[in-house]
DNA sequence: TCCGAGCCACTTTTT
DNA sequence: GTGGCTCGGA
């Protein structure tokens, strides 16, 4: 944290260094002098102790300050001891947080809290207690996403179910969202499983589970599924937790699934005494079964609740506020919250109309360099993305300015490629029935042994319900294999037994190093002519500094299987580069956001799958990127964009228009959708030249658009053909023909086939069949 | 068993 | 435009 891109410790510094210094002691006038320098609504979500309560915690209020002072409270009043406080969070970024932020208040007490960790980590801990209830040793493995599409896969097969329509990571994306609904095989309804593989979608689940409970697994998913599953049959068990959690504390509420809201609601029944914290406002997790609903009804669920709102924001402008305030208004489902500060006002939220995504990066890139050599530091500025393939036109530029910039996200330390082959080798030795670690890399680097090998030992495996290890030990006695295979396979099982041996006397690192060196993957690295080979030795480098932090091989594994970190390396003075999702939670002083495109922003396909609610969860991704601003935010679009390699026209996201004239300020280049357009268009808001900021807001397209966007606020469903300014031509009649022929500036000539409204299908002489906005195009 | 050409599909991704 | 995956020939 200390040299990522949030400082929000900044604010409450002071605070802790003197509530640390003074511990629990009192101030004269007996109030606890940790509470001094919060303010009135903070203090009021420390103290309120007893029964349910929901922390309303908008963008930069100071929550997890709140957060980690009313667990600093319990601990002080003596009302808990640390190992009664059940504290979760969604990241192992944000438990540390928390921790390291207690132990400023409380000092080594802290250890004791050994319930305070991310929903996954403690309901790991809780499953490994139990596991026999739920037909799984202890010692159990955690799959990830990579593993879980491979089994999804191999379930799909065994069905004789053709795996190329309906794929592997499919099954398992549908298997996932019953599991974040709590619903096991049995309890899914039938209907919803009509439209994966005729229907064979339960049955397949149903294998699925069988299969996991054969591997000993359990994915992410299960470890929640299978606490519901032994709370609801074992009451002794659920009675023990209960009584242990006196107090409660979530996290990012709003970011919660079903299966986590269950898993709160039974766990709390005895005490009663949960605190949620969150923001509707914030929620942008829906597609991953995340629901709002849950923060939406938490009174209704907790009877007698004290809902609290934490509203000063400690982070923005008064313009930013503004800005963000007025664009998440057009939503309809949230509890409502209206923040404020005492800050001066700063500068307008400007937005910039662009020619292409190419012309949008450049400009950019210009604005860092010259806020640069204003005196700013690069990592005080941030461009944050709706998708990440927006990055590649930022990354390209950066790289030409030579602007030193770090991508936040991207493919994550242990999900690469080679770092789950290390990790293969060791999960085999420490547990020999790991079949998927087994196949993973049991030809890798090529021993020969291929798919034809595999084939034959699986099904040595399957019909004897017996691990592949072991299978193999059998194929040798048989003439099942060839004799170049079996010489190999024989080879390849002794090194790994002699490995398990070794693994009983060696430090953990020096074991993986010898693996990898004696299984031949670092020699198939240095021969391999790959560009990538050089980063893949330096990351097994890393890997192997990791595994020297521990001192067994069991606690090394399992902290990875869960703690799945981004590859950091900290590198000062770098500006920032990420999605918007990843930028939620952060902070900087100046943020640019790119791509405000129809199409883009809101995403269609969101729109396409999910209609209304993902519009409205669009809308609160708009809202965190803004709300991420302290002093500045510039957001552009472009007129044309390459996507996947081909040029696509665009309009202006509709969130542009709804954000408060007042607080933006419009730049724009002239002649952007063309100078062909009627009369309405002709002054939209963003074509012509720079006029006086009030002028901008006093021409014919723009009292359309507002008149247009007052409607739209009563009708909440509208997601194409809305008038707006931006949209710059007539709705209705085109004024083209089919067959005519017209000119494109990006793609030329080409002749209409097709209008539909304002979109006309052109056949490009050179750029093929595109669609495009009739004002994009003129007579030829 | 391996390798290259051709084909498709492609948001967001805390664990 | 790019990477991931499959199929056909060496």
């Amino acid at each position: 944290m200390s040299t990522g891109p949030a400082r929000k410790q900044t604010i409450s510094e002071r605070a802790m260094a003197r509530a640390q210094s003074s511990g629990a002691g009192k101030n004269p006038d007996g109030s606890a002098p940790y509470l001094d320098d919060l303010n009135e609504e903070q203090r009021a979500a420390v103290v309120a102790t007893e029964g349910p309560v929901l922390m309303l915690a908008g963008a930069g209020t100071g929550k997890t300050r709140a957060l980690t002072t009313r667990l600093a409270h319990l601990l002080f009043t003596g009302r808990a001891q640390a190992w009664q406080i059940l504290a979760v969070t969604f990241t192992n970024k944000a438990a540390r947080e928390m921790r390291d932020r207690i132990a400023a208040l409380v000092g080594p007490s802290v250890e004791g809290m050994q319930w305070l960790g991310t929903f996954h980590s403690i309901a790991a801990q809780i499953l490994r207690r139990h596991a026999e209830l739920a037909g799984l040793k202890s010692s159990f493995t955690i799959l990830d996403a990579d593993d879980q599409a491979r089994l999804a896969k191999q379930v799909i097969e065994a069905a004789n179910i053709d795996s190329k329509r309906w794929t592997g990571r499919g099954l398992a994306m549908i298997i996932d969202g019953w599991k974040n609904r709590g619903l096991t095989p049995d309890k899914v309804p039938a209907n919803e499983a009509y439209f994966f593989a005729d229907g064979k979608a339960i049955g397949l689940y149903k294998a699925y589970q069988a299969r996991m409970t054969t591997l000993n697994a359990a994915d992410f998913g299960d470890l929640l599924v299978h606490n519901l599953t032994i709370f609801q049959n074992h009451a002794d068990v659920l009675a023990e937790y209960q009584n242990r959690f006196r107090y409660m504390l979530v996290d990012e509420y709003q970011d919660t699934n079903v299966a986590q809201y269950l898993w709160l609601r039974l766990l709390a029944q005895k005490h009663k005494n949960i605190c949620c914290v969150g923001d509707d406002d914030q929620s942008i997790y829906g597609w991953r079964g995340a629901e709002v609903e849950n923060i939406l009804r938490f009174e209704k669920d907790f009877p007698g609740a004290k809902v609290i709102r934490l509203e000063r924001n400690y982070r923005s402008t008064p313009a930013i506020l503004g800005a963000a305030s007025g664009l998440i208004a057009a939503n309809t489902a949230r509890l409502g919250k209206e923040l404020w500060t005492a800050r001066e006002d700063g500068e307008k939220v400007k937005i910039r109309g662009v020619w292409d995504g190419e012309e949008e990066a450049r400009l950019i890139g210009d604005d860092i360099e010259a806020e640069q050599s204003k005196g700013r530091s690069l990592s005080e500025m941030a461009v944050l993305v709706r998708a990440s393939f927006l990055m590649r036109a930022f990354e390209e530029r950066f790289n030409m300015l030579g602007l030193a910039y770090r991508v936040v996200g991207g493919p994550r330390f242990y999900e690469r490629e080679e770092t789950r082959d290390a990790l293969a080798y060791l999960r085999l030795i420490r547990s020999p029935d790991n079949d998927l670690a087994f196949e993973r890399i049991v030809n890798k680097p090529k021993r020969g042994l291929g798919e034809k090998a595999l084939q034959t030992l699986h099904k040595i495996a399957r019909s004897q319900n017996i691990s592949l290890m072991v299978a193999s030990r059998q194929a040798l006695e048989s003439d099942d294999l060839h004799a170049a295979a079996r010489r190999s396979l024989v080879n390849f099982l002794d090194t790994v037994e002699r490995w398990a041996r070794d693994a009983k006397d060696m430090a953990p690192a020096d074991l993986a190093e010898l693996v990898l060196e004696e299984a031949g993957y670092i020699e198939m690295l240095k021969n391999s002519k790959s560009p990538q080979a050089p980063g893949k030795l330096d990351n097994l480098k890393e890997l192997i500094q990791a595994v020297s932090e521990f001192d067994t091989l069991e606690g090394y594994l399992d902290h990875v299987a869960l703690v799945a970190e981004r590859n950091e390396n900290q590198t000062g003075g770098c500006a920032w580069l990420m999605t918007l999702h990843a930028a939620k939670g952060l902070e900087f002083p100046i943020v640019f956001l790119p791509g405000w495109e129809e199409e883009i922003f809101p995403s269609k396909r969101s729109l396409d799958e999910k209609g209304n609610a993902a519009l409205e969860e669009e809308r609160r991704l708009a809202y965190v990127g803004i709300t991420r601003a302290e002093e500045s935010v510039r957001i552009s679009f472009a007129a044309n964009r390459q996507i996947y390699g081909r040029w696509q026209a665009a309009i202006p996201s509709r969130f542009i228009d709804e954000l408060p004239e007042k607080h933006v300020d419009v730049m724009s280049e002239p002649g952007l959708y063309g100078n062909t357009m009627g009369d309405l268009a002709s002054h939209s808001r963003f074509d012509g030249e720079k006029l006086k900021d009030d002028a901008y807001y006093d021409n014919p397209g723009w009292r359309r658009a507002r008149a247009a966007g007052a409607r739209r606020a009563s009708t909440p469903v509208q997601i194409e053909g809305s008038a707006r300014a931006v949209s710059v031509s007539a709705p209705g009649r085109s004024k083209y023909k089919t067959g005519q022929r017209v000119f494109h500036q990006k793609f030329g000539y080409g002749v209409i086939s097709l209008i539909e409204g304002q979109k006309l299908t052109v056949e490009f002489e050179h750029s093929g069949a595109k669609k495009v906005i009739d004002t994009f195009v003129e007579a030829a």
